[in-house]
DNA sequence: TACTATTTATAAGC
DNA sequence: CGCTTATAAATAGTA
């Protein structure tokens, strides 16, 4: 439903785009499919998501469109005497050349480098987005460190009551030192004594080793 | 659909299957714009009608939209074996492809967007960039708001001094007012009497008007 | 084209 | 991811 009506303009939460992103997605991918069929068309639908993922649809096939799309007047490649895949690799060159250096500058700009051509509306904007990843990396820090204080806590727990348990044992050795052992019972079996304590739970079952900033743990 | 719910198959009256073309390519074509700016997604559409017109959308151009679709590794144009150009031209082209890749990551991530796979190292190196980049964007901004500031209160000073001489030279006509004019001498002239203010610099030689962020100002 | 009665799509919440 | 729900948007049939 639409809880709300929204404005179409970038949706700032990360997650709520992701979501968005899938559920519109399939949408347009089944009103192309509904269209083609219903009226005949021919259709190629090629989309690319903000992390670079590539989806598509085509009616035929994508290459197959593209190449109908190629033959229109408009789009005729004036391509001709020289080699004609060099000509669209050098286009292609020129373009992700053109992109990196796009992206060079706006990771110069970020880190604080290269601001002299800017406004200062576009100063502010590279703060607001300088404090918005800061808040979030920061985020993302502290639900990490969260997460591995409270499984540091837990093993704590645990290995204070085995601790515990082992101190008892060790108590109820002494005692049974006191007076000799009359069926020469192995010391491994003595932990099913009388005793009114429950065996330690497997400690280790769950990993709970400190996981922070360690690059390669398990 | 609506008066009556449909099937998707082709529509056989041929008048009704022109008109559901049009409305629904318009929906199509929307619901494609309206991903590419919610979620920041690169979207081409082209479709061909039954009778071979051709209709097309994209977020930037279809043309780019096609080649980024070239450079997909499964699309990978796998044009003849020989020229040994091309092949050369393809792995510059991967090279590049995966630099721009990873400065897109790079740039996510200093957006706080795609932090799941870094580890605790990681987040703190981000996190000291993105402090150090803030405050120099702050610091740039500071500096331009003091330079305007420093400016402005330049401009201000040299205002009013001139304005000062302005109504000197005002009180100064009204006391000769008081006497009749002996030599027929012309305003214009008048600054040159026996004044011992010097004359005001000019004041708009140098451009001190405000600089920030007005887009567009003169 | 314009108008609706309906169907679809989908934002928000779980 | 998938389900639910209430509401916005698309649109089939009609004039």
């Amino acid at each position: 439903m639409v809880r709300q009506r929204i404005q179409i303009k970038k949706i700032d939460n990360v997650t709520a785009r992701q979501v968005t992103f899938s559920k519109r997605r399939r949408g347009l991918f089944k009103k192309a499919h509904e269209l083609s069929t219903l009226c005949d068309a021919e259709i190629a639908l090629i989309v690319f998501s903000a992390t670079g993922r590539l989806f598509e649809y085509a009616s035929s096939s994508t290459r197959q469109v593209i190449e109908r799309h190629n033959l229109q007047p408009q789009n005729l490649v004036q391509l001709n005497q020289p080699s004609l895949e060099l000509q669209l690799e050098n286009s292609t060159r020129a373009m992700l050349s053109k992109e990196a250096e796009e992206r060079t500058l706006e990771l110069r700009q970020l880190r604080g480098e290269e601001l002299h051509e800017l406004g200062f509306e576009e100063l502010k904007k590279l703060e607001k987005s300088l404090e918005g990843g800061l808040s979030r990396v920061l985020k993302t820090k502290d639900d990490r460190v969260e997460k591995e204080i409270a499984a540091l806590r837990r093993k704590d727990a645990r290995l204070m009551e085995e601790n515990a348990w082992l101190k008892q044992q060790v108590q109820m050795q002494i005692v049974n030192m006191g007076q000799p052992q009359e069926q020469g019972q192995s010391s491994e079996s003595i932990t099913n004594n009388g005793s009114t304590v429950a065996p330690p739970q497997d400690y280790d079952s769950s990993d709970t080793s400190l996981k922070l900033g360690l690059p390669y743990q398990s």
